[in-house]
DNA sequence: TATTGGCACAAGAGATATTTGAGTGCTAAA
DNA sequence: TTTAGCACTCAAATATCTCTTGTGCCAATA
């Protein structure tokens, strides 16, 4: 348990590291307004603090640094919520405002200004319908060798596919096929239409084109399991790049690699409200010095999403946080009715 | 005009200079086998080629880096073919023959495998028709209140948005609405449809949902400027981090932000053969110390795209460029009838 | 005339020493 | 419990030195 002095002390460092990325020594400290007690009087707590875990230093004479439970206790019980986030309210009802009409853009849309608004890297996953079922499957010939396959579901996810045709399929059989395939799947849940799909194409005696029926069979299963994959939108993928505890092409480099294959997505799953993880919170793919905080949407009961900024640790908290929950907030009020 | 004498020269050094990073000096290129000359004399010439503008100095005593102007010639008239990337050609043909039928999806894997043989970034654009026309506007209800809007194209690009159904909207006579729409506008060039839409939508009198309308214009307005929009296939973006004179994350941040904003596809527009860009080359986007190979592929006689690979000057050329052209060549033959 | 050996000179890279300054821990006194 | 005082530590900045690599130039040579 913290004495109150050593919370203001812990609060003080962290809000004065998160400016300057620099260790901050009990000099310092003395001329905080709130703390009126001799360098020596804060050193002993900051030692304290120190031996608690709360703290670090970078060498032995050197100013003292936020650990990452540091961090974990100044957002569990020290921060205190900036007033001054509430100026950018109105510009996000704006934006939202404008994609009334268009959920998908109205998120784009809103991770990009979320980006801006924190210079941090802005994600957001979904929004996710709980049952995932087909609406239709069509086929739309584009000349005599080709035409494109499309599958759409219920959540307006829409899977294209480009195929060639070769020389002794014909497409008016092929529209016939797809037709029929279309009223079997439709409104069928995704794995119930990939068994429906092996078994009836199985059954039909297309004798003529059973090479190019396997390869349009594994059309489709590739499609359906791209439905899986969620619906993610990034915005300020460099945005790390300004941080200078990040100034190194080593580190950069997972981290950009990271955002490209999308890793975060499966940190960011089901979670009832804010989540905020550090580093090393973050398993499989530890980011030191990273946090990453998320917060679940709900546009409707069946459909939800998360959205979500990562940063340094030495982020400030009493900004983010309110701006990523006013904008959660947000998205879902506007879709529901 | 160079004598035979400064063409080994140059050659040797970018060759040397190629693998190693390192400044080459008079003493490496004694141990060159087809330079037999004293390191006075190959220094003689070093200085002439100085002061040609093909080598340059890091500083006064250090030994020479080609310049641009030296690859340049490099390219043009030393750069001998090497043997074996012909050892990477079967896996090349594999790969595409298994997307036989899946046009899109074998660039993209051809680009994939072209930044993992090369080690550098690679990225194609197209294949795009040179006439854009609208094969089917579809909609397709999902829930009371929404619903997907496809559009295709007869290059079998597909743009789908979900819109929301605002109340007092009649999802039947909406769904009417766009069947006139499809039956409008298919075969039509796009610039050509989007006038018709402009009239059509002007002239009915749908007076429930004029503000709906409006939205709904916009959304495909919108829709066809994003076909208009290339599509790009990007492999390897962090490519780019491994060599050692981009260990600069200042110098990275810029070249990943012109990726992500596809900045590059500007560049690889209109061309007839093999084009090599050097960094100053790249008007509007000067990327000092890069190149940039690119060379089309045509896959009939409408349809046609560009591959191109992004790496440091530093390039092994005479791998990198038959590579290309052989990617190029094949993704061509493929669908060739 | 083209080529070469020889030599003085330049400058980065690396090792080592010195100084400076910010910050600590500890202790004795208030 | 708090504070002033002081010895101590270490990184960062600066300077000095050596080592190495390579250059440019010139006079001798084939």
């Amino acid at each position: 348990m913290l004495s109150s002095r050593q919370k203001l002390i812990l609060k003080a460092i962290i809000d004065e590291y998160v400016k300057t990325a620099q260790p901050v020594g009990s000099k310092f400290l003395t001329q905080v307004p709130y703390l009126t007690f001799s360098s020596a009087t804060l050193r002993y707590d900051m030692a304290e603090l120190e031996s608690l875990g709360y703290l670090e230093k970078t060498h032995t004479s050197s100013g003292r640094i936020p650990s990452e439970s540091g961090y974990k206790y100044y957002v569990d019980h020290l921060v205190t919520r900036d007033s001054d986030v509430q100026s950018s309210f109105p510009m996000i009802d704006d934006l939202l405002k404008q994609h009334q009409i268009k959920r998908d853009q109205a998120i784009e849309e809103a991770v990009k200004l979320l980006s801006d608004l924190t210079n941090y890297t802005a994600l957001a996953v979904g929004p996710t319908h709980e049952s995932l079922t087909i609406k239709k499957v069509d086929f739309i010939p584009l000349t005599e060798t080709s035409a494109t396959l499309l599958i759409v579901t219920n959540q307006g996810h829409v899977e294209h596919q480009t195929i060639s045709i070769p020389d002794g399929v014909n497409i008016t059989d092929l529209k016939e096929t797809i037709k029929t395939l279309d009223e079997l799947l439709a409104n069928k849940e995704l794995e119930e239409a990939s068994s429906i799909l092996k078994e009836s194409l199985m059954k039909q005696d297309l004798k003529t084109f059973m090479e190019f029926q396997s390869q349009l069979m594994a059309s489709f299963i590739e499609a359906f399991s791209k439905f899986s994959e969620e619906n993610v939108y990034l915005s300020g993928m460099t945005r790390m790049f300004d941080q200078p505890e990040f100034d190194n092409t080593g580190y950069i480099k997972r981290f950009v690699e990271m955002l490209d294959r999308r890793d975060l997505v499966k940190l960011i799953g089901q979670q009832d409200g804010l989540q905020v993880m550090f580093g090393s919170d973050m398993k499989l793919i530890p980011m030191e010095n990273c946090t990453l905080i998320s917060i679940p949407y709900q546009i409707n009961p069946q459909e939800h999403g998360t959205i979500a900024v990562i940063g340094p640790n030495r982020m400030p908290y009493g900004k983010v946080i309110p701006l990523l929950e006013y904008i959660a907030l947000n998205i879902g009020k506007l879709y529901k009715k």
